[in-house]
DNA sequence: CGGTCTTTTCCACTAGGCGGAAAAATTGGA
DNA sequence: TCCAATTTTTCCGCCTAGTGGAAAAGACCG
């Protein structure tokens, strides 16, 4: 029996004056109704209503006991019911990992829209480039280009696959030329995210022709935007996906190269833990950004 | 399956850390734990205890229902408990009728050492000569000398049998002379108590001699110190339980008459509304007047 | 890599709760 | 005063929900 039924029979037999249509209400036969109600008296100890066959009323303890009781209950249903709202209406805070880039041309202009649609969830960004230890670290989401080893705790799901390019400032290929096929890339300055899979040896392909080339590094990080600067300074020639440079390539501050040349895409994906039940928050945030890279894809950038 | 059971699996399982560990405190299987914890998260369409097989953390919605769900069980204990300790020690306000005669010279004694035992137990003592209708005058105990009408509402118990004495003052004695017989009576100013049954007829035993004398009422009422007031002002002579008068005679300013004759004894019980559970204030007034009675009865006034 | 420990799931069993109906009781109207 | 109507309580047979034990699955440490 359910202790928390036997309080709602008596409160709803309280309030309208007779068992029968408490029962009614809270759609259980009168000998249940009946029997919750005795055994709520006996596990108090104690008789809250007395009642003949034509008429009942409320004894001083069971004036108390309603009092209290309705408090209580009133107070439970609203504990659950905000805990229920939280599954549909997302609160708190969602802890997201990607990479700078990533965050600064992706995340932070879409989280405008997203926070007006969420106005009660927070979203804070750590940059990184590794994926984290996702409990240890206390991250919801990760955003990373590399696919995590395999983890039956963690989904991955692909956000999309991006292009890359190469690319120089124009007083760099003055001094050093401009390259004209993949193996002149071996005598050049080469800056190099060090992160990616195999990130010393390029492998370009024009329709059915492929050449590798392993390159060395003038310069290599763990960061795009520190290759990206060093190559607005005519450090050398990066390789890095398009949407970090495109700009800077419309604005005449770099200079693509080897252009007839395709890359290997990049594929981004999105990480988070596997749980029994989805917090809501993780899965409005990823089905937004799913979203928001969609609508917002040029297939310059993305393909596929 | 109890849903108080459910939060107390979460809320145990919150503070200790370890579902295994709430199962035993709670008494229940490991197994059984873990259904209820799933049930309540469930029921709520959030999952409030992120858990594998090694360690378990709260999540956001876990710590606000945590917070609320731990005070509404604290507020239920304690409500149960308040109600609990009322049936072991009794208070709020008890409602006893009996005659102003019984209140004056037996409840009003009696309540400082009953108010020093139950505190938190105030008295209403309404002075009537009738019993009440219990439910309608919301009376919990009365005290009469006749006995209720067969009801199987009303328990009735015996409080003991009083003696009855016939006086009247110096004065009227001296005026009308004192009566040697049963049969002068019929000469005689009586002062009836028109309540009592057969008030008109007397019955008087000496031995095994019984009289039965038919009276006119000089004067009667309902009220047993009406008729006492009428004796002391000379106005005939009385008949009332010993209690009423002792003083007087005492005092002289009543005297007995015929004492070498016995009347019939008053029997004066209490009454009381019969319950499933009698509540413990009605307990604990009976059984303390019953006692009060006991011990502070003279032969004179009590009889068997 | 195996052992230890915890959580979850499965299975067989049974205790408990159900609704319907009968019993008991109360009140009002004829 | 009696009977009908209505409510509360109790009984009974049925069924399922909840149980504990054990196995399965998983996580971490030595």
């Amino acid at each position: 029996m359910d202790r928390l039924t036997q309080i709602e029979v008596f409160v709803k037999t309280a309030e309208l004056g007779s068992l029968s249509r408490a029962a009614e209400v809270l759609g259980m036969s009168n000998a249940a109704a009946s029997r919750h109600l005795a055994a709520l008296e006996e596990r108090l100890s104690a008789r809250l209503i007395e009642r003949n066959t034509r008429r009942l009323w409320l004894t001083e303890a069971g004036q108390e006991f309603l009092q209290r009781s309705s408090a209580v209950l009133n107070e439970l249903t609203d504990a659950e019911e905000a805990i229920n709202a939280r599954t549909l209406s997302p609160t708190g805070l969602l802890r997201v990992t990607s990479s700078l880039s990533f965050a600064l041309i992706y995340l932070a202009p879409m989280l405008p829209a997203f926070r007006a649609l969420y106005p009660k969830l927070n979203v804070h960004i750590a940059a990184a480039n590794r994926y984290p230890d996702f409990i240890e670290a206390g991250i919801d989401v990760a955003i990373r280009t590399r696919l995590h080893e395999p983890d039956t705790n963690i989904i991955v799901r692909r956000l999309g696959r991006m292009r890359r390019v190469l690319a120089a400032s124009p007083a760099y290929l003055e001094r050093c030329g401009m390259p004209k096929e993949p193996a002149d890339l071996t005598r050049h300055d080469m800056l190099v995210y060090n992160l990616a899979a195999d990130p010393f040896s390029l492998r370009l392909t024009k329709g059915d022709i492929e050449r590798i080339v392993r390159i060395s590094g003038a310069l290599d990080s763990n960061d795009g935007q520190i290759i990206r600067e060093a190559a607005l300074h005519g450090l050398g020639i990066l390789i890095q996906p398009l949407y970090i440079v495109q700009g800077d390539i419309e604005a005449g501050t770099l200079v693509p190269v080897l252009l007839d040349w395709d890359l290997p895409m990049l594929t981004m994906n999105i990480a988070y833990q596997n749980r029994v039940q989805l917090p809501a928050k993780i899965r409005v945030f990823t089905d937004f950004l799913v979203n928001y890279v969609r609508k917002n894809s040029s297939s310059q950038i993305w393909a596929g």
